[in-house]
DNA sequence: TATTGAATAATAACTATTATAAAACGAGCG
DNA sequence: CGCTCGTTTTATAATAGTTATTATTCAATA
């Protein structure tokens, strides 16, 4: 853990960021693991080294790591469930920031390559994509 | 409208769903506009032509549908946060059933293809992807 | 028409997340 | 050292989206 330590100390440093205990020790749970946490996960495993910890400060810490992008968010759509009626096999393009979504067609993947590098087992037989980008709108802004 | 009515009403009949006014009217509702709709915005259309629908209807028959495979959810995440420390760029392999999510490396997007089919202003200066099917012990259960 | 099972409406409950306010902290300074 | 001030954390209330519960309605059948 001495690794992930500087690495937080040097990434807060690059970003401006006050480093605190807590702030230190949620960022150590979130790479401990190579997997995709979610709140819940990174508060039971923080309070196992800081048993007084509050879950809004875990929540508060993960969005402003997210926000200057020491961490990556693995679900960045809307946050309410959307519906789909085009039963068309065709595939989304979805904005990181407004989470807007839309239809893309055509055939931009390479099955072949992308089979190869698929785990075993895993069923891709009519395969979905989303892109993620920004929309015109969000990239004129920033 | 007739289109759609009797569209439903073939698709229901396949899927041996009975046909209820309400489930007509939803489902009319969600591809009246070809967008991705959040049940509230489903729920306030279909006020307009039945000013007595429940939100639960709404919600019960959009969950339906979307099990029966008359409508696909565009959100196939899981329903909280996940974040991920590996700022590395990759892209991720998403198990439409159990929500569970796995790196996935290599370079199996025709970028120039996407591009070509990209609407104007959208940026993909990172492009990210994610590529949704049925993870090892999802696809052998079923 | 009476019976019966399914669907709906009304509403309560629940879960994930965010907002608020008070307490604790900590760097800088006399 | 103590004090001060801005920041962070904690505890908890509030909110939003969704699901569960239950009484009512409906529609098909006997
Ligand atoms: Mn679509
Ligand atoms: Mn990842
Ligand atoms: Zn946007
Ligand atoms: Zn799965």
């Amino acid at each position: 853990m001495r690794l992930t330590h500087k690495q937080f100390r040097e990434l807060a440093a690059k970003h401006g960021l006050p480093v605190t205990h807590q702030r230190q020790v949620v960022y150590e749970a979130v790479i401990a693991s190579h997997r995709h946490h979610s709140p819940e996960d990174i508060y039971a495993a923080v309070r196992r080294r800081i048993p007084s910890i509050s879950l809004a400060t875990v929540y508060n810490n993960l969005r402003l790591f997210i926000e200057c992008g020491l961490l990556r968010e693995v679900t960045p759509h809307a946050s309410t469930l959307r519906v789909d009626g085009n039963l068309e096999p065709h595939h989304h393009l979805v904005c990181s920031r407004c989470k807007s979504v839309q239809d893309i067609e055509g055939d931009f993947i390479d099955l072949k390559r992308l089979s190869r590098q698929l785990p075993g087992g895993f069923d891709l037989s009519q395969p979905l994509i989303e892109v993620f980008g920004l929309c015109r709108s969000c990239s004129a802004k920033k």
